[in-house]
DNA sequence: CATGATATGTTGACAGCGTACACATCACGT
DNA sequence: ACGTGATGTGTACGCTGTCAACATATCATG
């Protein structure tokens, strides 16, 4: 089904074809770079082809996003698997991969979030976000987040990581440097860890910021 | 000089009255309700005329965005503006006043934030952050916050609201009720505040101290 | 006050975009 | 073998930002 695919009048598997198309296009030109007809010319198709398999472009992002968040879950997760991790190692190791995949694929990060304005109520969950639902979970498993505390603390959470990503794309972030970007990263991120698990014990001795500069944690 | 503006050849005053035709058309449609054609339109112009006075499309976005930013800085700091405001409930209401600005004008904040993507190099400050920036050093000075912390903690406090307000707008929070998601941005403001300053005095008894003063400690 | 320079607005056009409609072609179950 | 639905094509429309050539108002300067 997939091999005659140039040759024949079908092509054979479109769809998936246009979302790999629009992966490439946006991973360096962001959203806006989604064009229809550069996706279809890339693919073979004529225009109108692209009606046959999403309702309009905004599907097509859509179906794009969706994959993106997938790719980006997969990468935030396997960041935050260090050996022994604890809860808040997790938690800490999720949120820097949060943003370190925003700033190491710009164009895909606003393809996957900046687009979402037409998302009607049928989005489950953001692939990211339940990353770090389960990091906040193993916290309270662990016993250093009470689950009335719990409640709700994705949205601190997220919402650091998410604004210090956006930040760092197009706002003064930008002109930063790669280490004092990362440095400030992790400081967000301690901080809004700090401040969502009530800080019962400051794991940072001498300043807040400037140790660990990877995301794994020294055990 | 702006008088007789309607019925002359020369409008007279045609810049602003483009910028306040995009500032109507943003507030409701957001970023992409700034038609070039539609402007032109209301200002009983040709849609060339404006090259005469701007750049581009975008240069006429970037103009909106400034006095849309002058006026989400002016709100916020009115809100911050209560008898003996101490150092962190200014903080504290400046950054709700982000949230509450965002949610209460969503078309503008887009304007203002979203469509920054061009922003080279000339933009001095956004002033809803200088705002934050003077909160920050009125902590300094009551001796709330060491100098040492000082330094970069605009940005996790920027990114916290900043974030959080964005997925007020376009993620899942937007389903919530509006009291509900202001207990939400509460909270997140909160964190951040607590996270940056070091937790040193914790101002809400009910949330989380209740499991903090017996021995919850982690790990 | 006359006059040229300059700022400002108009006209008409262009290419590119998403999208819709009628038609062509293939795949496949009966 | 065939016809029916899925899939791709061709063409066209309206909309967008933008530009070049032209028209007109304003203003400084003689």
């Amino acid at each position: 089904m997939t091999d005659r695919a140039r040759e024949t009048y079908h092509h054979g598997d479109l769809r998936n074809a246009l979302v790999q198309a629009g992966l490439d296009l946006t991973r360096r030109g962001g959203p806006e770079a989604l064009v229809l007809r550069d996706l279809t010319r890339t693919a073979g198709v004529s225009p109108s082809a692209a009606y046959r398999h999403f309702p309009d472009r905004n599907g097509l992002v859509t179906a794009v996003a969706a994959r993106i968040q997938d790719a980006m879950a997969q990468r935030m997760t396997a960041a935050a698997r260090t050996p022994t991790p604890s809860g808040r190692e997790r938690l800490r190791a999720v949120g820097l991969g949060y943003i370190r995949f925003a700033i190491h694929e710009p164009g895909w990060f606003q393809t996957a979030f900046t687009s979402i304005d037409a998302a009607p109520s049928d989005t489950p969950i953001p692939a990211p976000l339940s990353a770090l639902v389960g990091a906040l979970d193993a916290l309270v498993a662990e016993g250093c987040l009470s689950p009335s505390d719990r409640a709700g603390a994705e949205w601190p959470c997220w919402s650091a990581v998410h604004g210090f990503a956006l930040l760092a794309l197009h706002g003064p972030l930008r002109r930063l440097g790669e280490s004092e970007r990362d440095a400030a990263a992790q400081r967000t991120v301690d901080a809004i860890i700090d401040g969502v698990l009530g800080e019962a014990e400051p794991r940072h001795p001498s300043r807040r910021s400037a140790q660990r500069t990877d995301g794994t944690a020294s055990r």
